[in-house]
DNA sequence: CAGTGGATGCTCT
DNA sequence: GAGCATCCACTGT
């Protein structure tokens, strides 16, 4: 499956086939292995209350990067799903680090590994993701995006973080990973 | 360990 | 003016 073909459908059978896919920004970063999917007709999703400013490229092109500020400080990265003006995305929140990791470490700050890419937030900061971003077109240099060689076994949990619609069980976590942003465990 | 609260800026009410 | 799709440091066991 191509990225192109992927990112045309719904973000309901996107998010969890983007799970083992490699994303690299400039030839860092690595294994996706959990996301979570955000479409129009749910009162979590930025794009629930119409085209805005904010999240104008929640409604362009699939294929394309959503990035915005969350709680003033961290940026959170998304791919753009379905058709053009639907709405939906994928959140970006976990990565197994497998590129470049000495640019990742030197960017977060750390040499503890399960810290680098695990949470929306930390992966962006390690792949030098920002509003800058916002918009740009996923698959072209310095973006790369490889499927996986065969589908990874695919983990549906509730949505972290939020406070409505958190009912909704579209979270999707690569299963038996000890690099999602919960429920690490050691090395 | 678990739980709490602060940082910090922008969007929408 | 409220409320975040978060992370980190600090507290108390």
């Amino acid at each position: 499956m191509t990225l192109a073909e992927l990112v045309a459908g719904s973000v309901h059978d996107a998010a969890p086939a983007l799970i083992g896919w490699t994303f690299l920004v400039d030839g860092v970063g690595g294994r996706i292995v959990e996301v979570e999917a955000y479409d129009a007709d749910d009162a979590a999703s930025h794009s629930f209350r119409g085209p805005t400013q904010r999240n104008a490229v929640m409604f362009g092109q699939p294929g394309r990067l959503y990035v915005y500020r969350s709680y003033g400080i961290h940026w959170c990265a998304n791919v753009v799903c379905g058709p053009v003006g639907n709405g939906s995305a994928v959140l970006l929140r976990a990565l197994e680090p497998t590129h470049g990791l000495d640019r990742m470490r030197a960017r977060r700050g750390t040499d503890d590994d399960r810290l680098l890419c695990s949470g929306p937030g930390r992966l962006t900061q390690a792949l030098g993701l920002t509003g800058t971003h916002d918009g740009a077109e996923l698959g072209v240099p310095p973006f790369e995006l490889v499927a996986p060689d065969r589908a990874a076994p695919v983990e549906r949990t509730t949505r972290i973080g939020i406070t409505r619609a958190a009912d909704h069980d579209w979270r999707y976590v690569e299963k038996g990973t000890s690099w999602s942003s919960r429920g690490r465990r050691a090395a």
